[in-house]
DNA sequence: TTAAACTTTCAATAATTATTGAAAGTTTAA
DNA sequence: TTAAACTTTCAATAATTATTGAAAGTTTAA
């Protein structure tokens, strides 16, 4: 395998992947693409190597701004603007775990929380939603917490630890 | 919060929870509803609570029990088939997890160890792709690794004392 | 200031994914 | 056997989500 279908075919997983940590495919071809890219790229780049439009380049690169994945980057004796994405994948992981923990899991605990915790009128159907959804909050917010825990290990030596000592 | 509203409330929150797991709407509400029935449930029952068609139910079952989530269960006296989910939560986050890294995740770490392997031609660009697409791939098979063997304690101790230590 | 170079917005449309429901298929009781 | 009770399949359609591209907006150099 040469590097153009190598490349082709990390942007293309990469994107197909973008489901699983919560976005959509554009917006991590974007990110594939500059975190394999060797300088910072500008709109034009992005829109004539993943052939997409203006807007939806605009517009996702703005989602990976949000995300806090992408930055803007001035290059001197260039008026457009330039885009790189953290290069580094531990901090990139800490930043996906703790936004996809904020948008989405916090939300579902707080819904677990309050239906775990209606009044309990001793009917079967009543007590069985209540054990249930209480046991899938406290799931949840352990899985949660030991998430982002781990991802923010700087130095990681506990997942480090833990992996050799479990493999 | 009454039962009704409660109810409904946990399992909308749960279908669109769906897509974190990796499943669709309905899955994931037939999935919920089987988890807080207190018996099991056949095909005119879930069709009529969560208003789809007989179809929709159908195949949504079939891939639930393709998981491994879902089990048909037979009511003497009955000729028609009736459903369960497994109950346990552990045993739930077992399951999803082994399911998710066999189905996604080992495809992709299949993919990031091609494309880092290519030849190092001594190009910038390639050595960037190898270096990232390693880096990668090093970190998702970490993550893999260690939510598998997380989930995968029954007596979860690891994860109970983990949690504590870090809190 | 102004006009060229750029970015953003957003209605229209395309692409994808989920859902329906009727027809075909299967199972079981009599 | 057969016919009633059930389940599955799958083409058609609906719903959702992503994408386009032109118009509007913004910035900057001269």
């Amino acid at each position: 395998m040469e590097y153009p279908e190598a490349k082709e075919k990390f942007i293309s997983t990469w994107g197909s992947l973008g489901t699983l940590w919560g976005i959509n495919k554009a917006m991590a071809q974007i990110q594939a693409l500059l975190f394999i890219s060797t300088k910072p790229l500008c709109m034009e780049d992005i829109m004539e190597d993943l052939k997409i439009s203006r807007g939806n380049t605009s517009m996702n690169l703005r989602q990976l701004m949000d995300w806090g994945i992408v930055t803007k980057v001035l290059v001197s004796g260039e008026r457009k603007e330039f885009f790189t994405t953290e290069k580094d994948v531990q901090e990139l992981a800490r930043i996906v775990a703790k936004e996809r923990s904020r948008r989405e899991i916090k939300p579902v605990i707080k819904v677990l929380e309050e239906v775990s915790s209606i009044k309990d009128d001793n009917t079967e159907k009543t007590r069985e939603l209540i054990k249930q959804t209480k046991a899938l909050k406290d799931l949840t917010d352990d899985l949660d917490t030991l998430m982002n825990k781990l991802v923010n290990q700087k130095q990681n030596w506990l997942t480090k630890s833990v992996l050799k000592f479990m493999k």
